[in-house]
DNA sequence: CGCAACATTGAACGGTATCAAGTATGGTGG
DNA sequence: CCACCATACTTGATACCGTTCAATGTTGCG
C-alpha cells in the first residue's frame, strides 16, 4: 500500500512510469524507525537516497544555544534530503516525529539511473528546486510573519501535503503533530503555540482536536495564514 | 576583468576548463543595472541563466504586511536563481542591492548544453544544492540566533563570499552593504541595526566604517557568530 | 487505577519595534 | 570656497510580542 505511495509520488515529479517503475525496484524494502528516531546525523556521508512510505519527519539542524532549528518537513511520499544524496554529505539531521517507515534506493544504483535515464537526474533536481522553495516560504515566515500567521500556514502546508497523499475526507485530515512539535518546529514556545490555537480555534479558522484537523472555511484560513499552494508545486496537487 | 571572475567561478563549480569556457562563450555581454534596480519580478518565466559579474544583489519576496524577505544574496561569480532555471519560473524577485553588472545564458542555449555534457548539468545542480545550505544556514539564524550572533554571521559569510573572489588584503575587506540593507536583509529595524553594530565595536570584534570592514580577530568573531564555512562549500574558498 | 504525555493558564521579564529627534559626511550649485 | 541638501548613522523613550517559570487540568493507555 505504502509501496504505491512512494510509485504515485515518483510519477507526480514528472517521472515516466518507466522511470519510476525502475527507481522502485532500486528501492529497498521498507524499514520502520519509532518516533523521534534519528536516521541520519549532521555531517555523515550519505550513501543512499531515501524516501519516506509513512509517518512523518523532519530535517534539523542542532544549534549550540537553543536546541534546534527544524529546516523541512517530509510527508509519505516525499524524498528525504535530496541535497545530501547530491552533495554527497548531509548537512542536516534526519528525525521522525512521528513513527515512520522509509525505503531507500543506495547511491551507486541511483547514479547508474540518472546516467541512464537523464530524466531522473532531471526530476530530482526539480524536486530538489521545489524544496527550496518551501524553505524560502518557511524563512519569510520566520523572518517577516506573525506567529499567528506562521501557524495558520504551517496547518496550511502540511494539511494541503497530506490531503495530496490521499490522507482526507472533505475538510477534514489526519494532523499528526502536538502542540510540542508544532513549537519545535516554528521555534516557539509550547505556550505560545497553545495561546495561538486558542487564538485560530476562537477565530473559527481551525477546529483541532485528538490528531484531527477540521477546516470549516479554507478560504479564511488560507486568507489568515497569506498562503499560497502555488510554491508547494506536484505536491499542493490532489491524488487523482 | 570580470569576466575572469566568471570563468574562475565557474571553474570553482567543479567544470572543467573546457566546459567552463562554452558556459562563458554562450553568455550574454555584461549589462549594467543601477542601484535598486529590479532584475526579475517574483512569478516571471525565467528564460535564461543570470551570472552577477559585480556588485552585490539579492533575491526576496514580498509580503502583504511588512515589505519583504530577503532569501539570498549573490556576491560577483555568484549564479542568480538556479532553482527559478530549473523551475522555469522564478518564485523570488531579484534586485540589485548595489549597482551591479549581469551575463546572462539563454536557456535554449544552456539546455543544449547541459543536453551534450551532462557535467554542466550536475555542477549546476550540486550549486542550487550549495544555495539551499546557505537558505537552511539563514533560517537557523532566523530562527534561533540573537540579533547579535545574526549580525557577526552576516558579517562573517559575506567577507569570507567576497574574500573568496579576491576582494580582500590581509583583515581587511570591502563591505558594500549601509546599516539599512543589513536591517532589511535580517529583518531588523536599522535603529537596532546601529545598536547591534556597536555591541560588536564595543566586543572589539569587527571595525567597520565608510565600506570597509576589519576584523582584528577573526576567530573571535567567527566564535560570536557561531559561524562555520563549511556550509558555504565552494564559495567559502580562497581564489589560489 | 495510576502514570505519562499532552494541553492549558497566569505572572513577570526581556528583546526588538516604533516613533521621534539629532549628528556626521559627502556631493553639488552658486 | 561656502551654503545646501541627501544620505547614512546615532540616540532616547515607550509599547508590544513572545519567552520563561511555575502550576494546574485533561486524556489515554498499560
Amino acid at each position: 500500500m505504502s509501496h504505491d505511495i512512494m510509485l504515485t509520488s515518483l510519477r507526480r515529479l514528472g517521472l515516466s512510469p518507466d522511470d519510476a517503475a525502475a527507481m522502485r525496484a532500486a528501492a529497498s524494502p521498507e524499514r520502520a524507525l519509532p518516533k523521534a528516531a534519528c536516521l541520519t546525523d549532521e555531517g555523515e556521508p550519505t550513501e543512499a537516497l531515501t524516501i519516506l512510505c509513512s509517518g512523518v519527519a523532519q530535517a534539523y539542524r542542532t544549534v549550540r544555544r537553543g536546541g534546534r532549528q527544524t529546516l523541512a518537513l517530509f510527508v509519505p511520499g516525499d524524498i528525504v534530503d535530496i541535497q545530501g544524496f547530491i552533495l554527497g554529505r548531509s548537512h542536516v539531521s534526519i528525525g521522525a516525529v512521528t513513527p515512520i517507515s522509509v525505503s531507500q534506493i543506495p547511491r551507486a544504483r541511483l547514479e547508474r539511473l540518472i546516467n541512464d535515464q537523464p530524466a531522473v537526474g532531471r526530476a530530482l533536481w526539480q524536486a530538489m528546486a521545489w524544496d527550496n522553495t518551501v524553505l524560502q516560504e518557511w524563512l519569510v515566515g520566520s523572518g517577516r510573519r506573525t506567529s499567528y500567521a506562521q501557524m495558520a500556514h504551517l496547518i496550511c502546508e502540511i494539511s494541503t501535503r497530506l490531503k495530496a497523499t490521499g490522507a482526507a475526507r472533505g475538510n477534514r485530515c489526519p494532523f499528526p503533530l502536538t502542540q510540542s512539535d508544532m513549537a519545535d518546529i516554528l521555534g516557539l514556545s509550547t505556550v505560545h503555540v497553545n495561546r495561538v490555537l486558542q487564538q485560530l480555534r476562537a477565530a473559527g479558522l481551525i477546529n483541532l482536536r485528538g490528531g484531527q484537523l477540521e477546516v470549516p472555511d479554507p478560504a479564511l484560513l488560507t486568507e489568515a495564514a497569506e498562503f499560497n499552494p502555488s510554491y508547494l508545486g506536484v505536491r499542493g496537487q490532489e491524488i487523482a
